[in-house]
DNA sequence: AGTTTTTTGAGGTGCGTACCTCAAAAACTT
DNA sequence: AAGTTTTTGAGGTACGCACCTCAAAAAACT
């Protein structure tokens, strides 16, 4: 049988009111008795029943993600991975918030995330650039006792509680093993098509990429990265002049956004399948293109994992209950057709 | 604010013990007045409370884990992550009970799966090759009410309710293409190693490592199967020997067990980094061995992630709940060193 | 010593559900 | 219509915990 409360006051030789003072941080209890209490516990090896303290407590989890409002595929997956968590946990006493913002301006975003304490909410998911701006307003909300967890990007300047995504780096280094060893020895050439270089995931993919590249496959040349800022039409343009200019381009490694545009384009050139193709984030896009064999491989992340990751994180801090490092580690998954995955 | 019990009764117009009764199954409604409460029921959006059911219940899940003795790595690092999750489900009213069989004793095994109902357990997480006599095992166990998974290696004609692991056929696929890619154009020859041919995992893995080698690498002579029985001596003899008589090895796949008595041979005899190296399972020896360069890469499955999916399947099966499919399907995680996690 | 302040105890209620009992009502029998 | 069976209702207790009140005890002050 599992020690309750009444077991703890027992052991402790005191009364139940006091047993819950010392549970719950109530004042007026001795530091003595505290630790009177607090041996007990030790002793016994009382876990509080968090379903049950939840149930008695009336506590509905109010948590909010914060997302920006690009419409990309990523987010796109991202958001059908949240809706499907919050259908989920509609018998976990959990209330998820979605608040999205517009990319580009971070003093609506702090605005945003100032107004979330007033709106009940004691967690919070956040995906969004760091910005003196953004680490006030995250400095604000942990004073007020809000959880906060970056999502995919993280935000290691600021005082957020933890970071759900992947390490970009080892994505990127990743990658170069994986281009490196698919091309047949010798000398040969590797384009990179990127957002913009302002991003940080971005920076740390090219990082490890030529970490990599440089160190273990001498021979093979990376040029510069080409910006597309996230449109097609400046994508098919940069793609088709680079082509024209090195025919003999045998990788093309997709740090972020395109790849949609990126494969159309080499099809109109009919060059589809003469390059290794590798990018990131397994969308539907991907999927096709991996099957069509249209892109080689995929980096990517779970967005599910990360999403659950994301609540589990966030309840355990509210609880103030330790949680399992290992299992909210985020995967860096490579993905090639043969172990593509039924879903998602 | 949810809905709960009382709201229902209200809206059917019953009392709260019929709507208790209709949504626990007891008997003495007429089909009318069910038919009326689950009406109200979807009318609502009620959706049970589960954490106060359980807390009601009383229930403590009592599941069973049934494994091999096997002496393993991969054994161990499941009995790990068991361990692991158990210390978690502390917290969730879990009891988990460990109960391991002599591995080539089927009726050892089915001895064990019979004692399960008496001891209360109302789940089983089974990991066990499938014979008539677990096929009889399993349909007592079902019919007793007891939710049943098959774990790692699935039970595909028996009346397991779920299975919890990978597509090994699909797994294969993926490791040839990995060797095929890695190994420089033109011909060459890869060895297979495996414990013993009769084991559906291994049997499914080599089938869809030969259709892809035949459909798509035909310049990539893939040898007979050498059986280890998972003996280190013996690999070391059958590995020397088809090393002596064939010295072009290019790739070699290792099915099962006994990666570290293959690195060690390899040392020995001075070949480490000469073949492309490809194993089943992230073990803490492969692990090391990605890390020096003894292996190219481990294909795998996330113990611990089988073991919480078998968790939540079982919990969800036990009550009545549906689940995610999508959470529950495990991946073919592709592991090189440079996506190797900090962990497990 | 008496007085004030702090600490503790005893007891209660409620969260949403399960499960029990007993009597009343309704639906079938013959 | 009277009897029998089935169905329903009203009410209770319990689970483990949070949170509340009020009085009693203990400790800290004059």
């Amino acid at each position: 049988m599992r020690p309750t409360v009444n077991d703890i006051a027992r052991e402790a030789g005191v009364s139940l009111a006091t047993v819950d003072r010392v549970l719950n941080d109530r004042p007026g209890v001795r530091a003595k008795t505290v630790q009177a209490v607090q041996d007990a516990i030790a002793r016994i090896g009382y876990v509080r029943d968090v379903a049950a303290a939840n149930l008695a407590r009336q506590r509905d989890y109010r948590l909010a993600f914060v997302l920006p409002d690009t419409d990309s595929q990523f987010n796109r997956t991202l958001l059908d991975a949240l809706a499907e968590a919050h259908r989920q946990s509609a018998m976990a006493r959990t209330d998820v918030l979605l608040r999205r913002f517009a990319a580009e301006d971070p003093h609506a975003l702090a605005g945003i995330l100032a107004a979330l304490p007033g709106a009940g909410v004691v967690g919070v998911a956040l995906m969004a650039p760091e910005t003196p701006v953004i680490r006030d307003a995250i400095r604000n909300l942990r004073q007020k006792g809000l959880a906060v967890v970056a999502l995919v990007s993280d935000l290691p300047n600021t005082e957020r509680d933890h970071f759900v995504g992947i390490d970009n780096r080892a994505a990127g280094r990743a990658a170069a093993v994986l281009i490196g060893r698919f091309l047949r020895p010798g000398p040969s050439r590797v384009m990179v098509l990127s957002d913009s270089m302002l991003l940080r995931e971005s920076i740390e993919r090219r990082l490890g990429f030529d970490e990599v590249m440089q160190g273990r496959f001498p021979q093979i040349e990376v040029l510069p990265s080409l910006e597309t800022h996230g449109q097609a039409a400046v994508l098919h343009r940069v793609v088709t002049d680079c082509l024209a200019h090195s025919p003999d381009i045998g990788g093309i490694y997709i740090l972020g956004t395109g790849q949609r545009a990126l494969t159309t384009t080499l099809q109109h050139l009919g060059l589809t399948g003469r390059s290794v193709v590798l990018g990131h984030e397994l969308t539907p896009h991907a999927r096709a293109a991996l099957l069509s064999g249209a892109m080689d491989v995929v980096i990517t992340q779970n967005v599910g994992h990360l999403v659950r990751s994301a609540l589990r994180v966030l309840r355990a801090k509210i609880d103030r209950v330790p949680f399992d490092l290992s299992q909210e580690q985020i995967r860096i998954e490579i993905v090639i057709r043969e172990n593509l995955p039924d879903s998602l």
